[in-house]
DNA sequence: GCACTATATAACCATATAGTTATATAGTCA
DNA sequence: TGACTATATAACTATATGGTTATATAGTGC
């Protein structure tokens, strides 16, 4: 048995095991960018909120979101593909569902940082000083 | 006053405001998917891994990071401007820090949904078959 | 089998960006 | 002032990827 310890230093990105720890930064870090990576598209972002109050198949969630259904289709693989969705046939549709609500905390955790930390409330009005002339 | 209430739902990512929602909605996503972004590098996350215990100037990140002093400025940069690190001259040198420590809330909250969700623990264990042989 | 519908994928284009090299800017000290 | 150091930036290349269109695949029902 070679690598039992597993123990994940979750601040410093740090993995403790019994082997050489450069290589395994380095790798963990790209992992941990490609997670966040699939998280930074609108498109996946509009997907993952459509998915918010339950499973939908790929048809609904093209509607919703605006994309083409190509487009959809390719977002939702790659979403499957990081576990942020599960995929399931049924009959000749697909649906898929959030994999986890902590995608959400995800979110949260996110929109509160920019709302603290960003300005967002100004940028909102900014952008609303824009868009809201016509109410 | 134009626009007064500012209440998140953070969860479904809406925004209630006395005004159009959808133009604000693709707004707000495109922000949350920005400061994704700026988190979907590995070389950033490296950076801000360095950053863990203090403070550091540009230089003692371009040795920590391995990377090119240009490159390191370049990232730097990205990273201030997305508020997640704060920048300070002090003489010749210029320090940087991060910017709040919930950033590191943020890779706990990945980097746990990786192990859980990702299997982490078994891409690990794969990926150190390659490089622990040595040891 | 065939027609029909839903989803996935291939091929392609356009854009964004990470990294490099070279240079500019700015602070310090003589 | 000029030499030196630290940092930022400009110009460029190469790569990755989001979106599109067209096509393939697969399930259903006749």
């Amino acid at each position: 048995m070679l690598f039992v310890p597993m123990s994940i230093s979750i601040k410093s990105l740090h993995i403790t095991m019994e082997s050489k720890m450069s290589a395994l930064n380095e790798q963990a870090l790209e992992y941990v960018a490609k997670y966040f990576k699939a998280l930074a598209e609108p498109m996946r972002l509009k997907v993952l909120n459509a998915l918010q109050d339950g499973e939908k198949n790929v048809s609904q969630l093209t509607q919703l979101s605006g994309g083409t259904q190509a487009n959809v289709s390719k977002h939702l693989t790659l979403l499957a593909q990081y576990n942020l969705v599960k995929r399931e046939s049924r009959g000749t549709n697909v649906y898929y569902r959030i994999a986890d609500p902590s995608v959400y905390e995800l979110c949260e955790l996110v929109c509160g940082q920019i709302g603290k930390r960003m300005n967002l409330e100004e940028d909102i009005k900014k952008l609303f000083t824009a868009t809201s002339q016509t109410n």
